[in-house]
DNA sequence: AATGAATGAGCGTTCATTCAT
DNA sequence: AATGAATGAACGCTCATTCAT
């Protein structure tokens, strides 16, 4: 089965992009750069992707259907997690994409483009969370009842508006405030589950 | 032709800016765009600025300084406010600011650049805040204690941190969630006491 | 007497444009950065000159004004100079210049236009040499004559030449091939009165 | 739509900068005109070279080295050439490249810049100057003994200077001063014979 | 699968110049 | 006599993209 290369080409393009977005941001990152990053030409680029903004696209699509294949597995999982446990994986999977989420972030932040990666990445997250809440499947959730609409608000601006915040900032924020990286991790956890936790999931605990 | 002035360009062309470094991010603004929503000619940027890093360094430091002037005055209001007419007060105070902070936060997640615009900004807030739950004044924190820095990652994550999201990105989740504006604020400002609120200053509730 | 000023100012900016221009060139130098060398605002720069052109005009005419008249009073000067006094004394008067005098090289080389200052420039000094060498008034020359142009081709390739290319570059040649300037005067001296003199002036040695 | 191959285009440029350096200088030539000039696009100049100092610097290090071959042939070469015919070669090889020439002076006479060309350009001339002088080799010279330095000196200004300023300078000269070609060329020659051969080869005459 | 060469459009910035004050 | 404010045009350079090979 002779490699051909292809796929080890993509992947690396892939790879570097997603590190010089969130370092440059979308626009502010070159398509030479990236090529050279990659060690290909910037006509390679265009062999594999369509334009930058599939290179893009494809990132972030792939990252939320990771995170949510991650997701499921834990919630079907029945090895019972503890609350930390499970908040501890969750802030691991994020903190293993942190690059892209951070891009994520950026370009949701945009006023005029209708970038819905982000909800569409919260909205994946709420269903696991909310279905488990509620001990039902996904499928038997009603989405537009105002039940799910109030469970999502607290969710994406006190759940994971925090954590995504907590993942892309923490470096810089240590370095700022010149916190160690236990402290800010133990005084983030504490913060998050006696704010968050405690309410939204006030039933299961 | 018209030359109205000076200082009246200049305040036209921060308005401008900051419009569409919000609409399409700081790097995906040019500086011909901004000069002729401003109306002016793009050489007179350069009059006005140094380039074009010196406008939108002059559109946060401005706004920072806007946000210590007005969190000020409140602290040193006698008239006590209750916690909700404080919230309603300073998430007032974001909103208006919403454009010009959303272009903050876009900054601040580029992983290479040091932008310390957000945690400058997050500073200043917190000062107020601490020095109110603690009744002391600002000039007698010690804000290299434990305490304090307990206290600050408290309040930038679960605090500052959601607020500043919701002001930005409450236009657009109300869009794709088909969530009511009234519903929307309502169930944030709930979540919004009922978690963060209750825990950080519940010995002055 | 009150002092306006102006003459003050246009004498600064002459000033500043000349040393400007020498160290960048004139297509180098722009009108900005002169008005800030000498203390101005730009648009002060088109009250005292038509135009960027006409500063360089000022300065190089007014340059080969006063060596006309430094030359003419050597001439006229009945106290009789040896050949070595005379060459001190013009290169002492070129030295004096070198900053304009690089200008106008610099300027005269260029292919397309015809700038004539140098011509106009070696033709002065010519006259003098000329004079001189043939005991004769200045009005009395017939310059079309074969004998007149073969003795400036002369003097302005062997003589005039390296005599302006020592004034301008000495500083640079001292610095490129590590000579004293003791030296480097000395040598020059010496091979400038062992070639170009010996034979111009032979007959008056 | 010429995509005629990318050596080719790069000559075509380098050929069309050469020209228009020496009619306008470096700085007053636009990238614009030369693309325009050479048929291109102006991105293309980016393609082919880092930025437009790479352009000249191109230029003049490939004078020096071809000139530097040249000379090297003519050294090595058995068959005794007499010195009016070493001398028009050397002139007609200089001739042949006198619009960078002009090029160089311009920049090397420039006072701030480290520009090092013409004494880069000198040093390699003289060098076989004086090793034939010496009848050495060239490594077999010591650089630094006073002896070449005052020999240097010597070829320097009263030499490779006028040579260049003639051949930079002759169409100009001529205009200004109505001399005819064959004129021009009779009477520089037998100055620079009379002048600067005699003494600086006298020994080989 | 990948590249060298090229491009049109746009970038941020500076240019010499003008003019009402 | 001098300036603050403004401009159109040009600057050097980079952009995302194309295409023959």
């Amino acid at each position: 089965m002779p490699r051909t290369g292809g796929d080890k080409t993509k992947a690396k393009i892939l790879r570097m992009a997603e590190k010089l977005f969130s370092e440059n941001g979308f626009a502010g990152t070159g398509i030479e750069k990236i090529a050279r990053a990659a060690g290909v030409n910037k006509a390679t680029l265009y062999y594999h992707f369509k334009d930058k903004n599939d290179i893009i696209h494809t990132l972030l699509e792939t990252m939320i259907k990771d995170i949510d294949t991650t997701l499921h597995q834990v919630v079907t999982d029945n090895t019972s997690m503890g609350i930390r446990e499970k908040l501890n994986f969750e802030l691991k999977s994020y903190l293993d994409r942190k690059n892209i989420i951070a891009v994520m972030l950026m370009e949701s932040l945009k006023n005029d483009t209708t970038t819905d990666y982000l909800f569409k990445f919260a909205a994946k997250i709420v269903q696991y969370h909310y279905g488990a809440s509620q001990n039902r499947e996904l499928s038997e959730i009603d989405y537009t009842c105002d039940n799910f609409k109030k469970y999502m608000v607290n969710e994406f601006f006190t759940g994971i508006g925090p954590s995504l915040l907590f993942i892309t900032l923490k470096d810089k924020y240590r370095n700022y405030f010149s916190v160690s990286e236990e402290q800010l991790n133990e005084y983030f956890i504490e913060a998050f589950i006696k704010n968050h936790l405690t309410n939204h999931n006030s039933p299961k605990l």
